[in-house]
DNA sequence: GTTGGACTATGACGTTACGTCACCCTTTAG
DNA sequence: CTAAAGGGTGACGTAACGTCATAGTCCAAC
């Protein structure tokens, strides 16, 4: 009843190379090991081979298998388990595969947006964002604004599907961070939220006044929140508390001179 | 404007460690290197660091990310092409997590199906596989295939799962090598068809003509066709042919014989 | 007895995208 | 001038084997 490598290898499917690989790994040692080295298997291996083989097309890794098999492990438990990760990997698939359809769709030009439609549309969300400024600090930030808008004035779309990529990568980077416990007034978060900041001074000649409340605004204006919840949803708040904690600890904004923003409305 | 290694990767919220794996590997050199051997890089560096980021985030392997960039691939078609390798990637993380949920069920004594049930379920499919002998095979055959059952007799419901499992993993292999385009006619189908036959005989004293004929059976049996069909939908006629053919060259079945087979329902 | 083909064995490298030492050299602030 | 940052180059580890390269073993035929 004792079988060679290839006979087992043969009768299970798999190849000689994996059944020499479990043995090393200590996963399915052969039942006997002849003087010269052969391997022989009986049939109590090639039991636990049939089992090894379910839990691997199941997708389980072997160290996982090992201890199922060995230490007596609950085997539902361990494949409950199994089965929330691989839940996991499927919704960061889904995840990946949204981002790449998005992509595909701004790079291919997206047919259901044309140019015209896509800078009509990007003017309007700019006046909408241009009536928001005023009304909160004042219409000479609205001027600053318009002024640093017109240092766009050469862009092709692709410059700003460019841009708008990078600062989803802000934004991922940052949901990631808060996924992770992270905290919006953590150096961590001060980092990244430094790179956001950097980024408005390009757009926008902010003051720490005028920065500090940008946190309001992303939370109020329909069009930024939006643009931030669609990374993740509770990144808005996050990102809110980051703001203010960057205006006050690396700006040096005082919170006594909140009024001051305010007012100027 | 020239950046070091530290705060590229601050900015890029990648690792040092990454940004020499892109100069190893020739994704991403160094604008420059000074005589001291230290990377220092400029904006078009960074700007490219954005793109490879972007499509790392897609899940682009690097290989590809190069080409993409450099031989100046179709960005588009390129991405296209990734998303139908996801697509497959999730199909099989769904075919696997629908593998996992079964095993789970089965192992977790499936509250919906109590064990008398189970039980009662099995001595059901087993008459009408009976009945389906009969009208096929004779009678002998039929209480051939009862015999052969009673050797089940303390078998436990697990034992039956087990089986089971073996019979689709074999299944699985088969529906593998028909995938890969492999003939059911071929030596390696004739290989696993081999497997199949050796169980069939746990359960049946087959002969040569009735293993033929089981050809039919499994296609025309709803319940044996169902089992097969769970694996892979095109499964039942590939098996139909590679037991006839084993039947014909390996068991030295002759295409003469099969209307005694047929006289003998 | 030997020859040859089939089978077996043991390394060791390759794969993916870096993380993590270990060890050494510059640059820079005090 | 010294010590702390920060930079550099190997080299190993990861998951699960595939794929050589090299060498010993077995068995049937001559």
């Amino acid at each position: 009843m004792e079988r060679t490598v290839s006979e087992v290898a043969r009768l299970a499917g798999v190849s000689v190379r994996t059944l020499r690989h479990y043995d090393s790994i200590g996963l399915l040692p052969p039942g006997r090991v002849a003087p010269n080295g052969y391997r022989y298997y009986g049939r109590p291996e090639l039991l636990r081979l049939q089992r090894i083989l379910l839990l691997r097309e199941l997708g389980v890794p072997l160290p996982a298998i090992a201890r199922i098999l060995d230490e007596q492990d609950d085997e539902v438990s361990a494949l409950q388990d199994h089965r929330a990760q691989l839940l996991q990997e499927r919704r960061r698939l889904d995840d990946i595969l949204g981002a790449v359809d998005r992509t595909i769709a701004g790079l291919s030009g997206d047919e259901t947006v044309t140019d015209d439609e896509f800078f009509a549309g990007l003017s309007q969300a700019r006046s909408r964002l241009r009536d928001d400024l005023a009304d909160r600090f004042g219409v000479a930030a609205a001027e600053g604004f318009e002024k640093a808008v017109r240092a766009t004035d050469g862009w092709t779309r692709e410059d700003y599907e460019r841009m708008g990529d990078e600062g989803r990568r802000l934004l991922l980077r940052m949901a990631a961070a808060r996924d992770r416990g992270v905290r919006p007034d953590s150096a961590e978060a001060l980092e990244l939220t430094e790179q956001h900041y950097d980024g408005v001074l390009q757009l926008w000649p902010a003051t720490p006044a005028t920065y500090y409340a940008l946190g309001d605004l992303i939370l109020d204006n329909a069009d930024q929140r939006s643009i931030i919840a669609s990374v993740d949803e509770e990144l808005p708040e996050w990102l809110a508390v980051a703001i203010r904690a960057y205006a006050v600890q690396r700006l040096g904004f005082a919170q006594n001179d909140k009024k001051t923003v305010r007012r100027s409305v």
